[in-house]
RNA sequence: GGAGAGGUGGCAGAGUGGUCGAUUGCGGUAGACUCGAAAUCUAUUGUAGGGAAACCUACCGGGGGUUCGAAUCCCUCCCUCUCCGCCA
């Protein structure tokens, strides 16, 4: 949520900033609101003090051990006054928020203005795009041939976008996973497992409430929701608590399976691993102080990159235009390698810093001048998620006689082999 | 699943119907002492909302109720701990 102090000392500045993403916000609706809040607030709490000042007469006049019965009766009789505004007051609080729970981030200054990813910035790249050889054939060919994945029977017992991994597939899988939480680890971040379901409110927190419910898995039964990445419940890690400022900034880095109903998106990428309802992502998880946090986010996506690039796989970073970010995000990255089966470029990272968007969500706090509160800064990134590695390294490494030649970085998990074969 | 105990400020921990937003300790901030630091001493210090300010309102796990008045009594839900049962 963003700061909504905003609406009352410049809502002009809102509203060009979220025409930036191309969002017509209510913002006069904001205004209006805000406005009739205040004034309830001031009707509906006159009411209260007197209501309290009257009673601690009664305390006082019992203390002296006098008669209060009469005291008593004058404010019974006051009756309820300010119930109706009350209730009004409750209404307009809950539409503001509502409204504005349902509002996504303002773009930072230096994130470039447009409508789609036609508009995203190409901000670095590295290595080289080779044409593929005659002889190459697609991810889907090269895994079926080397027996590294199933996807009928994972549509069978699951349903399509639930791939099974075998063999040398699980093996990578695990090879991969490994090796990114280790180079993270070195790093300085700490490693943490957490719960892939998780309650409302830290659905909430992040951002993924109440917005985004239908991409959500849900066990009604318990009200409980299968976790989309990891972001979610290592981000709600801190909710409701004090980081202390010496500790900063936290940083941690968490291997989950991710959940996606990606409802909306049927038809669209849906060959193999390219779109699935189920895929495992490493992802870091950064607390920062709010004036470091630019700097954090710069960091935070060369760390994703230093993983592409020592897989050998040419990647563009992009910086995503107003038009093109995540709800919660104030900038963002995408980090794509390409597949050279494929040619195209496959988004494997997304970086983005939230600023305090979530900590305001999730209440998560620090101390700032004169140890005042004030809420921290939260960033994350993919660092990385597999699947769409996996596609582009089978493209990229299949060699002309069916094998699959194994990242150096990936041997000493792979039994230091440097080629696999079925 | 059954029985019991508990959930209070940044942290620890008092408080069982009336100046309790809450004793105290730790921590924080400022000052004194010191060349400096530590130790010690003094003062100050919850969060959020409203208000130009004085000040007011709300908050003692969440929600509801009783009462003129609730951290305190009642109902309900959640969570933690101990014991029992079941199970990986």
């Amino acid at each position: 949520m963003i700061n909504p102090r905003l609406v009352r000392e410049n809502p002009e500045l809102l509203r060009q900033a979220w025409l930036r993403r191309g969002l017509e916000a209510p913002v006069d609706r904001l205004v209006e609101l805000d406005e009739l809040r205040r004034s309830l607030i001031s009707g509906v709490e006159a009411a209260k003090a007197a209501k309290n000042h009257a009673s601690a007469e009664v305390g006082k006049l019992k203390r002296e051990g006098k008669d209060a019965s009469e005291a008593i009766a004058a404010i019974k009789s006051r009756g309820d006054e300010q119930v109706e505004a009350e209730a009004q007051l409750a209404a307009t609080e809950k539409e503001l928020e509502d409204i504005l729970m349902g509002l996504p981030n303002l773009p930072q200054a230096s994130v470039p203005n447009g409508r789609s990813s036609e508009d995203n910035v190409v901000a670095r790249s590295w290595g080289e795009i080779q044409e593929a050889p005659a002889w190459a054939k697609d991810h889907l060919v090269v895994g079926e041939s080397l027996k590294l994945f199933d996807f009928k029977r994972g549509a069978k017992i699951a349903g399509a976008g639930f791939p099974v991994y075998t063999g040398w597939g699980s093996r990578l899988e695990r090879a991969l996973i490994s090796w990114f939480l280790d180079e993270h680890r070195a790093a300085g971040f700490l490693e943490v497992q957490p719960p892939l379901l998780v309650n409302r409110a830290s659905m909430t927190g992040t951002g993924n409430l109440p917005k985004f419910a239908d991409q959500l898995y849900t066990c009604t039964e318990d009200e409980l929701y299968l976790i989309p990445t990891a972001e979610v419940p290592v981000t709600n890690l801190h909710a409701d608590e004090f980081l202390d400022p010496k500790e900063l900034p936290i940083r941690y880095c968490s291997y989950t399976p991710c959940f996606r109903r990606e409802a909306g998106s049927y038809g669209k990428d849906t060959k193999g691993f390219l779109r699935l309802h189920q895929f495992d992502k490493v992802e870091m998880v950064w607390f920062s102080a709010p004036e470091s946090s630019e700097a954090a986010h710069e960091t935070l996506t060369a760390q994703a990159e230093s993983l592409v690039r020592k897989l050998g796989l040419p990647y563009r970073t992009l910086l995503l235009c107003s038009g093109d970010m995540g709800f919660g995000a104030a900038k963002c990255y995408d980090i794509e390698v390409w597949a050279p089966v494929e040619k195209k470029w496959l988004e494997v990272s997304s970086c983005s810093n939230f600023e305090d968007f979530q900590a305001r969500r999730a209440n998560i706090r620090t101390r700032g001048a004169e140890n005042k509160p004030i809420l921290v800064h939260t960033l994350n990134g993919s660092g990385l998620a597999t699947p769409r590695i996996l596609v582009a390294l089978l493209e990229t490494y299949q060699q002309e006689n069916g094998t699959l030649k194994v990242p150096e970085v990936l041997r000493p998990y792979l039994d230091g082999l440097e080629f696999l074969s079925a």
